[in-house]
DNA sequence: GTGAAAGCGCTAACAA
DNA sequence: TTGTTAGCGCTTTCAC
């Protein structure tokens, strides 16, 4: 079921048909309506794969996310995917995990589906401009920035809260309760990447309340999941004594924090505080809710798609956008 | 950048090119070596829309996913990629709400995309064969099957759990710990699907228990999800107080009623017992861990996967697998 | 307003 | 072993 076959079935040539599917002005009503019957007798659906060769341009926009799985992502995927709809683009999903490259995964995409732009949504913080080289197509960087990288702020789009100032107010939030031995949760502080920018909110915020940062209160976990997070946690709460609060570089981590603190006999928040950073659904449902720093989860996607469309479309260059968070004041966090 | 481009530039044909690209066996070593040269040297990618449209044969599996956000489904997924990539098919992701048509989405992903088969990650029980004749590929049911549809057995394939028999099996382990007001929470108990499936087994257990069920102890969501489970469990606990133990047809609903149950005054377990079906991840981290029979989520995709692939390649015709769950002992169920 | 025909970049016969 | 060439199904000039 061709084309051709709807061209034959209603006497026209395939020229006209793609006219009237591709809504040009100049196809008359009479022969419009007599494709559009044909098409759904039938049932004819064009072959995406041939229109795209065919076309100059594709107007789509891929999406690389690493690591779909993350809750905190999920509904910023949702909101990018109505974004790129309503602006009139296709939008390609593409899956890395976190240990795969995005940058060559997101070129590959690029060369291989003619995409007109991309929307990283997470990623390293540390992209070169070497490296970035053969992405020939404007790129936004949601939820992140090229802090540690060499990248002309000119040279691509970002829009994400600022880590270290978000981190350095969870932090001062727990010390403004009183508390001053605060242990952090991350995968690794010096990963060039958001632990090591939240990290170094943690730091500054101690510093600033006369607190030097002990390095016997970072908690390492082996990666970025729960049940790493939940060892981390465990095996530090069954040692140690001398801290009364806990700050996780995300809510997921948190919630498995939460539960290893517990099982280690320490309850939440009564012997340990605990405050997150990014605001998932499912932290809200926790017994007490988590208190955490939401992140604007649904701008952060609109701002994506906006500052990529805007940049394809010429009305404006790279923008980089920060955004604040919403505290949720849950009942984690006890003052002392 | 395009095949041509490469070929002149190894003074080589296109389809010298090709078959260097594609592992031809008749390519002599020299000639392959100058093409890979080429090939990094002028960083050419193929481009993938143009491959699909040459190809007779794509070798791509679809996988439709029903609400892409379930955490049931994450690791399923990761499951069937795996799989599609090991029988060296290509899997093709796409997403619809749980308010879109499944069908009409995969039937058009797959005249579009060419697609030799489709998984559906979650649907409809209620398959008509006037809907699925539009579907010209073998296809398989990924954690439901066509319960209250009229497909013939030998027209598609399944791998799920049998959603009465475990939700009998949940409630019994209820009545087994003396609970004899049992509510159940779903979203709708004759909606052809999952939750009439589920409310099935309920209704089975308790009668073979003698306990007539009583409708004033179904709780019905507005929606499958976090916030609907709350606001309908919150609104059912604040004035009933005549219910020992809660059956959630999803972990995921769990989730949200604990919290509910607790905000209206009840204690889990101490004052209502519950009991889920799914075992996702994180509510292994809840406090109590939630009690739940947790279904063979790595198996149920590479079965999915084994299946398909078993029938595209003529190995065996269509199957119906029936998995069983395995349950978790939390810490939500109580002993009367 | 409509048709004929030239590609889009690649693969796969068919020749050589 | 390699080259030539005819499509894959569609869009889009360019004529009419």
């Amino acid at each position: 079921m061709t084309i051709k076959d709807v061209a034959a079935y209603c006497g026209v040539s395939v020229s006209t048909v793609s006219r009237a599917l591709n809504n040009h002005p100049d196809v008359s009503d009479e022969v419009r309506n007599k494709v559009m019957k044909a098409v759904s007798d039938l049932h004819y659906t064009p072959n995406s794969t041939a229109r795209d060769l065919a076309r100059t341009q594709v107007n789509a926009i891929g999406l690389v996310v690493r690591g779909i799985s993350n809750p905190f992502f999920t509904p910023i995927i949702r909101t990018i995917e109505h974004g790129c709809e309503a602006a009139g683009y296709t939008m390609v999903l593409h899956q890395v995990s976190t240990t795969d490259d995005e940058v060559r995964a997101a070129t590959e995409l690029v060369q291989s589906k003619r995409l007109n732009g991309v929307i990283f949504l997470g990623g390293r913080y540390d992209y070169t401009k070497a490296e970035m080289q053969g992405l020939t197509v404007p790129y936004v960087c949601c939820t992140y920035t090229n802090h540690f990288g060499n990248l002309d702020r000119s040279s691509y789009s970002s829009v994400a809260i600022d880590d270290k100032a978000e981190s350095e107010r969870a932090v001062k939030y727990l010390i403004s309760r009183g508390h001053r031995r605060i242990a952090i949760l991350l995968d690794n502080p010096e990963d060039h990447s958001i632990s090591e920018r939240r990290y170094a909110g943690y730091c500054k915020a101690l510093r600033e309340a006369d607190i030097e940062p002990d390095p016997d209160l970072v908690l390492e976990a082996a990666d970025f999941d729960l049940a790493s997070s939940y060892r981390c946690v465990k095996d530090f709460a069954d040692r140690r004594e001398d801290f009364t609060a806990l700050f996780a570089v995300a809510d997921t981590l948190a919630i498995a924090a939460i539960k290893a603190l517990y099982d280690a006999g320490k309850r939440v928040p009564d012997d340990v505080s605990v405050i997150a950073i990014d605001g998932i659904e499912i932290s809200n449902y926790l017994i007490p809710t988590l208190t955490t720093l939401c992140q604007p989860k649904e701008r952060l996607g609109e701002e994506a798609v906006r500052i990529l469309v805007d940049v394809l479309e010429g009305r404006a260059g790279n923008r980089h956008i920060r955004l604040e968070t919403t505290p949720r004041l849950g009942g984690t966090v006890k003052s002392l």
